[in-house]
Formats: structure tokens, C-alpha cells, sequence
DNA sequence: TATTGTTATACTCTATAACTATA
DNA sequence: TATAGTTATAGAGTATAACAATA
């Protein structure tokens, strides 16, 4: 059952080829004024609580512009703030609202119940497999960033 | 070391970060003439070799036009050839050239040169993770179509 | 009429370059 | 000068609507 790693030639094709495709179906099933960036972004101020823009930017792996278009997203949507660092004019920090942690553990997102809807008849080995998957892949680019 | 599968976030939500994120990643790593998107359709026509466009939209989960772009890229990249229809007038089938079947097997791609570079530290069992994971998402979209 | 594919148009996500304000 | 962030601009990827050609 285990199939060996002389399947490795074609590895990072089969990765890229997954990830591609399911990327494009869950833009696709994403709600329009919540992207999957803005969810992604989202959960990442979540987790480390207030956070400068561009450390934000730094984590999400984009560019700090592009960081500014989805901070504002998320602000005019209500789902996050901008805070002035009081010690440097420069700096402001992003925080979620009540309503983006809300959202956020809110189960009825139409992306996730998609997502959902797809993994819920599959076995908990191989949902236990997606688990680890994700697991693995955060921390690959978490390390490499 | 098997995780149980209710951890803070859903998994669903964890899906669906790690692959937005990866998939950010690798659009970032990928060559500017030969984007993930093109890549992903051409694999699709060596597996089914010659197939009317519309059923490779399909096949790839995008609309006809967003197809015709795709196929225009390949084309215009000697990576495909289009071949009308000789019973039906309104079809064309698309098929990979030779050179597009070779870029397939050439390991030396930018974005999965970036990706094996990524996975080159990973244990063997995280590598079959990651393959199985693959190989699931594969026959989730599949059998979603 | 129905189907296959294209053209026209527009929106999202992202990047780089140039800029502003602050340090 | 260097840094944090924004504005301006551009390109890729995708969609929907309207169309043409063929069945």
C-alpha cells in the first residue's frame, strides 16, 4: 500500500499539478469579497495577534504592496484594523476585529464547506494524510521563507 | 504521532491555506512563459492525448475562453498543436507536441526544480505523505467534475 | 435550435518601480 | 541614508456575455 519514492522522479510534478488545480477551484468557490488571500492573511494576523504590515507581508510570502491591497480589503469588510505604532510614525499594525476572528472560526464559509462537502466522504486515514500533508507543506514554507 | 484530525483549525481551513499558499509560491517560482496553468493543461492533453478544447476546459475546471487563452499560450510556445475536427467543423483537438512532451519529463523545470529543492530534506515518510496527498486531491477534483 | 469555440470586456491577485513620511 | 508603507502601473489568470460558425 505504501508506494515507494521511486515514484520521486515525478513528485514535485504531482504536488504542483494537486496544488494548481485545487488552488484554482477553491478561487473559484471563494465568496468574491472574501479571497482566499484575504482568508489566508486573515488567519495569519490571527495567530500572531497585532503585526506590523510588512512582517505581515513577509509571512504571507507577498510583497508589501500587495499586502496594502489585501490589509485594506479586510479592513473596509470589517474583518481587521489598522493601528498606528505609537513609537514609530511609520509603522502600523494590523489586528482582526471581533468579527474577522468570528469569521474566521465560523464553519459555514462557502470555501470551506466546498472543501468541505469534497473531503466528507473520505476515509479518516486518507483525511488524516491531507492533515499531515498541510502540516508539512506550512512548515516547508515556513523554512524556506 | 497520528495526529487526530480536530485540531484548532478545521481541517478544511488548514487545506485550504496550505494550498493557497503553496500555490502562491509557485506561481512566484514559475517561469514567465510557461506558467503553472499552462503546465497543468499540457499534462492533461499527454495523459489524454488529442482532446477538443472544450472537453480540456472541463478536464481542467475553466471556461472555454479561459481555455482558448491557455491553448494559444501553448501553441504559440511549440509546447501544443491544434488540429481541426475532419467530421466536425466547430472542433479543434488539442495535442502536445513533441517538444511539449519532453519539457514534461525534462526534470530541470524552474518551479519544480524550486519544489524538489523544497521537498530534497523531507523524510521519506513525509515524501509519501505528501505523494498520497496527491494523489487524493487528484481524485477529489475528479470525481467532483 | 443546440453546440463549439472565439472575441470583447472586466475583475482579482500579484509584481516592480517610484514615491512619501519617518527614523 | 535607511526603513515602512503607499501609489502608480502592468501582467497573468480567470470569468461572463455576446458572437460566429457549424451541426
Amino acid at each position: 500500500m505504501t508506494s515507494p519514492v521511486a515514484t520521486d522522479l515525478q513528485l514535485p510534478s504531482r504536488v504542483r499539478l494537486a496544488v494548481t488545480r485545487l488552488s484554482r477551484r477553491l478561487r473559484q468557490q471563494s465568496s468574491p469579497g472574501l479571497t482566499p488571500s484575504m482568508l489566508s492573511a486573515l488567519s495569519c494576523t490571527v495567530r500572531n495577534g497585532p503585526i506590523p504590515l510588512g512582517k505581515l507581508a513577509a509571512k504571507e510570502g507577498v510583497q508589501p504592496p500587495t499586502m496594502t491591497r489585501i490589509v485594506e480589503s479586510l479592513v473596509s469588510a470589517d474583518l481587521a484594523v489598522r493601528t498606528p505604532d505609537p513609537n514609530d510614525g511609520r509603522s502600523t499594525s494590523v489586528e482582526a476585529t471581533a468579527e474577522g476572528r468570528a469569521l474566521l472560526s465560523r464553519r459555514a464559509r462557502k470555501t470551506d464547506a466546498y472543501l468541505a462537502s469534497l473531503l466528507k466522504d473520505l476515509p479518516g486515514k486518507d483525511l488524516r494524510t491531507l492533515e499531515r500533508a498541510a502540516e508539512i507543506i506550512e512548515g516547508l514554507l515556513e523554512s524556506d521563507r
